[in-house]
DNA sequence: TTGTATGCGTTATCAG
DNA sequence: CTGATAACGCATACAA
């Protein structure tokens, strides 16, 4: 309970506490031999200082932040390894925080850049949608990665690094159509989805149109968020929905892998075949796309270059080297075995 | 820059600190008026209170920190959602932490107890092998969950909540060898494991035996780190040079659900049939092996469960009701149709 | 019901 | 190189 203090350290060491605290810090002038001794002392009694006294006082802490919006999302993780390795390489540290899906990310930076005296945010996810006012509110440069941005007068403020999420989604339509299919269903996110969800579904708009054909409503399946967001559960249930209902298509459209796995188990428990009877293509890239039975032709977005163009933007921005960038990179399409050549 | 601050609050609604800070944390004694109106100024302002500060007064700030090892574990995702339930329930606050695969996680909760204020610890994950020294620096009460724990001395200090991974393993091979295999191999984690990987494999050597199977070791095969721990990829490599070693073989046991699925892409483009040519079996129970083509038999882990009883189990603790239990949850062998029966 | 003063553990400033 | 001391922003005992 009774915590040691640099006081109590200074004490036992007969030394003042600015010299532990030197020490601890390892500033340049102090003396190795006080510093060895301060040190054997620090660890024989196993101090470690206190975090927030020292965020209090401490003007710059070289610290970046990563808010991270969705746990689950198993794209991330690749990310946030490489974010790992350049903020060390930096000779920053790396806070990681989650956010809530319910909670407002910029309310938690504004937080977190007065308790940890950061030096950048990275937004990892989620909508970002937020007025001026609460952006002037973060006074250090921040990037958003991976989130889906309608158009957003606010892009001075801010720095970003995403894919064209109309675009990729446009490109895999295109790919399907190009197949020979015209009658191509999206599982797509919630009906108020202001984020990725639109994009890609305004994707699928595009290219449906630009080839002429009618956009079916009935062909439009939204997620149940009671079933989890972007989960195979929900593909399962939407697609099952689909076949009940007996529309008439050939494929199917995810917008995510793990909705596209889900419809494909939905396809195969109707007893059905994929790509013979159905085809299904989802997005991400992940690599449950190339390891499901059949494998599922899919957009993989580059995540690790994504992360590095984060990072090193941020670096710039901290460094005034450069002001905020807008990087948009092409994703990749990758095909699996779940698509049929319609004759 | 110049953030906004409690005193620049008082000063602009004309009153003293202490009643700000009444205002901020809800106490008793403050009028209802002048608490609405600083309410209102801190809206206006958007001041938003330092967390480092109020740590370092606060003697009691009713919050647990749960601390996760493995940030991609997908089983961890439902876990913590019910401990986000659970906590605000009683009306706690809960610190979600993540430790690097590298980081000591007894340190991590060390420095946190005391920057945090904390109640309660619980670790998720990893392998925790930490001498009793090292444990008596943490003063409040912690639970492990999920974590394979050998042997271990130090059990008086602390709860945990958990399967039998041992038990729960041989379970799996049992079931393999009433199905009429003999040739089991496992797919295991990396040669050095002292946790969960090391207790599943003792648990299928457990089974072996039992059955009067001698254990053939060029049927035991490791992880390579460098692949990614429990990856589909790892599963995938390690089949791979399963079925090119030209072993006889007729099931493979992979002690992770994700494995699994690498196992059984092998073995498709090997030119295989899953479970005519071979069987496969996993475990964790994620919606993956429920959703994969085919479904892939597995044990599932009641996570929902054990994250209740872990929490339960802390706050007993925290409220001396009692002393620290070790619960041990049986898991549930869901089948599949990736299991065949021999002749 | 409210304001004032003190100290939490640390770092920064400045004088030795 | 080192030590005293003043903040950092806040909660709280105590006085009013």
């Amino acid at each position: 309970m009774e915590s040691v203090t640099i006081k109590d350290i200074a004490r036992i060491c007969g030394v003042g506490v600015s010299t532990v605290s030197r020490a601890i810090n390892n500033h340049p002038d102090i003396n190795q031999e006080t510093k060895d001794k301060v040190m054997r002392v620090i660890e024989e009694h196993n101090y470690i200082p206190n975090h927030s006294a020292q965020n209090l006082k401490r003007t710059d802490a070289r610290t970046i932040a990563v808010l991270v919006k969705g746990i689950s999302n198993p794209l991330f993780a690749r990310m946030i390894k490489v974010f790992e390795q350049e903020i060390k390489k930096e000779h920053y540290s790396l806070v990681l925080q989650h956010v809530d899906d319910r909670q407002d990310e910029v309310n938690v930076a504004i937080q977190l850049e007065k308790e940890k005296r950061l030096r950048g945010i990275v937004f990892l996810g989620g909508y970002f949608s937020h007025s001026a006012d609460k952006l002037k509110k973060i006074s250090v440069p921040f990037v958003l990665c991976t989130i889906g941005l309608l158009e957003d007068e606010n892009k001075k403020k801010y720095a970003s690094v995403s894919v064209d999420d109309v675009k990729e989604s446009a490109r895999m339509v295109d790919y399907l159509i190009k197949k020979g299919h015209r009658d191509i269903a999206i599982l797509t996110s919630t009906r108020d989805d202001e984020s990725i969800g639109r994009l890609r579904l305004e994707g699928y708009y595009n290219a449906l149109r630009r080839h002429g054909i009618i956009p079916k409503q009935s062909l439009v399946r939204y997620m149940d968020e009671e079933l989890g967001t972007y989960t195979m559960e929900n593909g399962y249930a939407m697609t099952k929905d689909l076949l009940d209902s007996g529309e008439n298509f050939t494929a199917v459209f995810a917008i995510s892998d793990r909705m596209a796995v889900g419809a494909c188990k939905a396809i195969m428990d109707n007893g059905k075949t994929i790509p013979q009877d159905y085809s299904v293509v989802g997005f991400d890239g992940l690599d449950l796309a190339q390891f499901y039975n059949p494998s599922i032709t899919t957009i993989r977005q580059p995540m690790e270059e994504m992360a590095e163009a984060t990072i090193r933007t941020l670096f710039d921005m901290i460094r005034n080297k450069s002001s905020n960038k807008h990087i948009v990179f092409d994703g990749q399409l990758i095909e699996g075995q779940s698509v049929r050549e319609m004759a």
